[in-house]
RNA sequence: GGCGGCAUAGCUCAGCUGGCUAGAGUACUCGGUUCAUACCCGAUUGGUCGUUGGUUCGAAUCCUACUGCCGCUACCA
C-alpha cells in the first residue's frame, strides 16, 4: 500500500528581525499536524522557510554595513536554531534566495507575461523626496510622509501589473461556497472589501530597490513580493525547476497555515496566481489570530518579554508548545501572559498528566514491585474509562482534520482527567490492604497504564520531547505507542514492568516564577537602551530655536473621536486663555474617557490646521515607545492650567 | 465614512439549523482522600445569556433598533 501524501506549509517568514513567539505558534501548529499525519501513516511534506528579499531587508543590511545576503544568512540561522530548539521537524526549508526558487520565479513571471496576465504599466503613488520613498495613500499619515511628516508629491513609476479581475468570480465562489477558508467567518469581509468593488490589478515589480529577483526580460525591474513569496509553496516542490521532483505528488497543498495579517494574500492573490498558471488550488487556508500580550499584538520589542528561548529553557519546549496550542483557537486572538502560561502548565501538565503518570507508576512499584501480575480482575466500573480511552483517537482525528488543535488537546485532557477520577473511584490504596484484592488492584493499575499509553501516544505530535519519557516510565515500547494501537485498549502486556523516573512536567511555583521573569525583563531593559544607541538625532538647535516653541499646561475637559478618522481624537482643552480645541492622533491608544480630567502639556503656538474636518489649535505632547504605541505625557495635577513649560 | 463580527458565571470561553431546571475550564469557599509533583476527587457559591421591541406555544439561539468593543477597508515583507 502506498502512502497518501499530505502537504502542509507555514508562511515563509520575513527575517527583518529575530523570530518571536508569534512565529512559534504557526510553526508549532504545523509541526504538530505534520507529526500527527506522519503518525497516521501519511507521506508528509512539511515546508517552512524565509522570504528574504525586499526594501526593508536591503535597508536593514545597509544599516548594519553588510550585504543583504549576509544579513539574512544571520537571521535565518536564528530561525533555524529556534526551530531546532522547539523540536520542529520540517521536511524542507525554502529560502527565496535559493537558486532554484529564483529560477522558478523568473519562469513563472515570464509565463504569466506570455499568457497576457502580466502587463507593463505605471504605478502611481506618493513620493517623499527627502526620504526617497514611495507611499500608498493608505500609508500616509494625515496626508503626509509617515517617516518624516513632510509633504509628499504625486509620482509615477514604471511597473508590471498582474490582472486579477478575470478571476474575481472564481475567487468569490472559492471563499463563500467551499471550505477553503478557515474559519469561514472572514470570507464576507474579503468579498465585500475587495471583490465586490472590483479587484484592482496588482503591482508585481519594482524599480525602486535592487534586492529582489530580476525580471529576465526587463533588467530594471525586480519581482515584487507577491510572486516571489507566494510561489514558494510550489517552487519548493520543484515547480519549473530541477531541484526537486515532488510537485505532482504533493500539489495541491492540504493546508496553508497563516496568521490573519497575511490572510488576504493567501485568500485572494495566491488563488488568482494559481488560476492564471492553470494549477489546482490548495485545499485549506487555516487562519489563526495573534498572540497578544496585555491586549497588544506581539511585537519585536515585546519579544524580549516572551522570548521563546528563555521560556523554553525554564519550562521545556513542550510546555511552551502545549501552552500556545491549547490557548489558541483557530481564527481568534489569544492573550499571553506569564501567569496564564504557568497556570496552564501547572494545572494540565503537572497536576493532570504528570501527576497521573507519577502516581500510577508509584503504585505499581509500591504494590507490585514494579511488575503487574497476570492475574487481573475487571469490574463494570472500568468500562466508562476504557470506552473513553478507546474512542479518543477518532475524536482527535476529527479535530486535527479541522485544524482545531486546541480542541484536540482538550479531548485528550478530558480522558486524563477521567483517569484521575477513576483512581478515586477504585481507591487502589484500600484494595492494597487485602491480599485477596490483588487481582482487582492489578486490573485497576493496568487500566490506568493503558489510558496513559493511549493519551500520550496521541499527545506525542504536540509534545514530542516529553512523551517518550512517559512511555519509558509506564513500560511502553515503541511498538506499543503507534497510531494503530491508540484505538486499542489492552496493548501493554498484562505483566508490564514500570520504571520510576523524574517528574515529566515539574510543578512551577507561580509567585516565585513571575518574580523571576520580571527580573529577567528588567535585565533585558538596559539592552534595549543600548540597542537604541543607533537612533539618529535631529540636527542640533540653539536655545533660541527651542524658545520658539511654546509649551503650556492644559487640562482636558472633553474629548471625543473624530468621526471621519480612526486615528484622531478631538480634545477640548482648558488652557488659561479661554480654552481651545486640539486634535491628536492617539485614538488607537486612548479612549476619550481616559483623557478627560487629565492635565497634559501642549504646544500653544502651533499654526492651526484642519484634520479630517476638525480644527486643531496646538499639539499634545506624547512619547512614542519602541513598539510603536504612543503614551501621552501627563503632568502633575498641582500645576496650574496655562503654566508655561521650559 | 463603508462592510463584517462579537457582547453568556470574577476570569477564559462552549452553547450548530429556536425546545427539558443555561454548560465547561479556571478562581473562590467547604468537605473527602493519601497512591501521587502541597496533588487528586466531590459539593456549594456565582449569570434577569449587553439594552429595547418583535416573531413564536416556546428564544441565549431568528428579526428591528440602540449601546459598547473588535476586525477589515489592497501593494508593508
Amino acid at each position: 500500500m502506498t502512502k497518501k501524501p499530505f502537504y502542509i506549509t507555514t508562511p515563509i517568514y520575513y527575517p527583518s528581525g529575530n523570530p518571536h513567539i508569534g512565529h512559534c505558534y504557526t510553526t508549532v501548529a504545523c509541526d504538530s499536524i505534520a507529526r500527527y499525519k506522519r503518525m497516521q501513516g501519511y507521506d508528509v511534506m512539511f515546508l517552512t522557510g524565509t522570504d528574504e528579499h525586499g526594501l526593508k531587508i536591503e535597508q536593514k543590511a545597509a544599516q548594519a554595513g553588510i550585504t543583504p545576503k549576509q544579513y539574512v544568512d544571520g537571521v535565518v540561522q536564528t530561525f533555524k536554531k529556534l526551530w531546532k530548539y522547539m523540536n520542529i521537524d520540517y521536511d524542507r526549508y525554502i529560502r527565496t534566495t535559493d537558486d532554484y526558487h529564483i529560477e522558478s520565479v523568473q519562469k513563472i513571471f515570464k509565463d504569466l507575461y506570455d499568457k497576457g496576465y502580466i502587463y507593463k504599466g505605471k504605478y502611481s503613488g506618493k513620493y517623499c523626496t527627502p526620504c526617497e520613498s514611495f507611499w500608498t495613500d493608505s500609508q500616509l499619515v494625515d496626508g503626509k510622509c509617515p517617516e518624516c511628516g513632510r509633504e509628499v508629491i504625486d509620482a509615477k513609476e514604471e511597473a508590471y501589473f498582474f490582472k486579477m479581475s478575470p478571476f474575481a468570480d472564481r475567487i468569490e465562489k472559492l471563499l463563500t461556497e467551499t471550505d477553503y477558508l478557515r474559519p469561514k467567518t472572514r470570507a464576507l469581509e474579503l468579498v465585500n472589501n475587495f471583490i465586490k468593488p472590483g479587484l484592482e490589478d496588482l503591482c508585481v515589480s519594482r524599480t525602486t530597490f535592487k534586492w529582489g529577483i530580476p525580471v529576465t526580460f526587463d533588467e530594471k525591474h525586480v519581482v515584487y513580493v507577491w510572486i516571489d513569496a507566494l510561489s514558494n509553496y510550489i517552487t519548493a516542490l520543484g515547480y519549473l525547476n530541477n531541484q526537486y521532483n515532488d510537485f505532482d505528488r504533493f500539489w495541491p497543498a492540504d493546508v496553508h497555515m497563516v496568521a490573519k495579517d497575511i490572510m488576504r494574500f493567501h485568500a485572494i492573490i495566491w488563488p488568482a496566481m494559481l488560476m492564471a498558471l492553470e494549477l489546482p488550488l490548495p485545499k485549506h487556508l487555516a487562519v489563526h489570530g495573534w498572540i497578544t500580550f496585555n491586549g497588544q499584538k506581539m511585537s519585536k520589542s515585546l519579544g524580549n518579554v516572551v522570548d521563546p528561548f528563555i521560556l523554553g529553557e525554564r519550562y521545556g519546549c513542550d510546555a511552551i508548545r502545549y501552552h500556545i496550542l491549547r490557548e489558541m483557537a483557530l481564527g481568534a486572538d489569544s492573550s499571553f501572559s506569564n501567569e496564564i502560561m504557568i497556570n496552564r502548565i501547572n494545572s494540565d501538565l503537572a497536576n493532570g498528566l504528570g501527576n497521573l503518570v507519577s502516581r500510577t507508576v508509584a503504585m505499581v512499584i509500591k504494590y507490585f514491585d514494579g511488575t503487574l501480575p497476570i492475574q487481573q480482575l475487571s469490574d463494570p466500573i472500568d468500562n466508562e474509562l476504557i470506552e473513553m480511552a478507546r474512542n479518543l483517537r477518532d475524536k482527535t482525528d476529527k479535530f486535527i482534520d479541522e485544524t482545531q488543535l486546541n480542541n484536540a488537546l482538550a479531548e485528550i485532557f478530558k480522558v486524563i482527567s477521567r483517569a484521575n477520577k477513576y483512581i478515586d473511584e477504585t481507591t487502589p490504596w484500600v484494595l492494597a490492604k487485602d491480599e485477596a484484592n490483588k487481582p482487582r488492584l492489578a486490573a485497576v493499575l493496568y487500566n490506568l497504564l493503558e489510558t496513559i499509553r493511549i493519551s500520550t501516544s496521541l499527545l506525542y505530535p504536540f509534545m514530542p520531547s516529553t512523551m517518550p519519557k512517559a512511555w519509558q516510565q509506564i513500560g511502553a515500547s515503541e511498538n506499543d505507542v503507534t497510531y494503530e494501537n491508540a484505538a486499542i485498549f489492552g496493548v501493554l502486556s498484562k505483566n508490564v514492568t514500570v520504571v520510576k523516573g523524574d517528574a515529566i512536567f515539574p510543578r512551577i511555583d507561580v509567585e516565585k516564577e513571575i518574580e523571576e521573569l520580571n527580573k529577567l525583563i528588567c535585565n533585558n531593559a538596559p539592552k534595549k537602551e543600548e540597542a537604541a544607541a543607533d537612533i539618529q538625532l535631529a540636527p542640533e538647535i540653539t536655545i533660541d530655536d527651542f524658545a520658539k516653541v511654546e509649551l503650556r499646561v492644559g487640562k482636558v475637559t472633553a474629548c471625543e473621536k473624530v468621526k471621519k478618522s480612526s486615528k484622531l481624537l478631538c480634545l477640548q482643552v482648558e488652557d488659561g486663555m479661554g480654552g481651545r480645541q486640539i486634535v491628536s492622533g492617539i485614538a488607537k491608544f486612548y479612549k476619550p474617557d481616559d483623557l478627560v480630567g487629565k492635565k497634559i502639556q501642549f504646544v500653544a503656538n502651533l499654526k492651526p490646521v484642519t484634520l479630517c474636518g476638525a480644527e486643531s489649535n496646538g499639539m499634545i505632547c506624547a512619547a512614542e515607545t519602541n513598539d510603536g504605541s504612543v503614551k501621552v505625557i501627563f503632568v502633575d495635577d498641582s500645576l496650574p492650567v496655562g503654566s508655561k513649560i521650559r
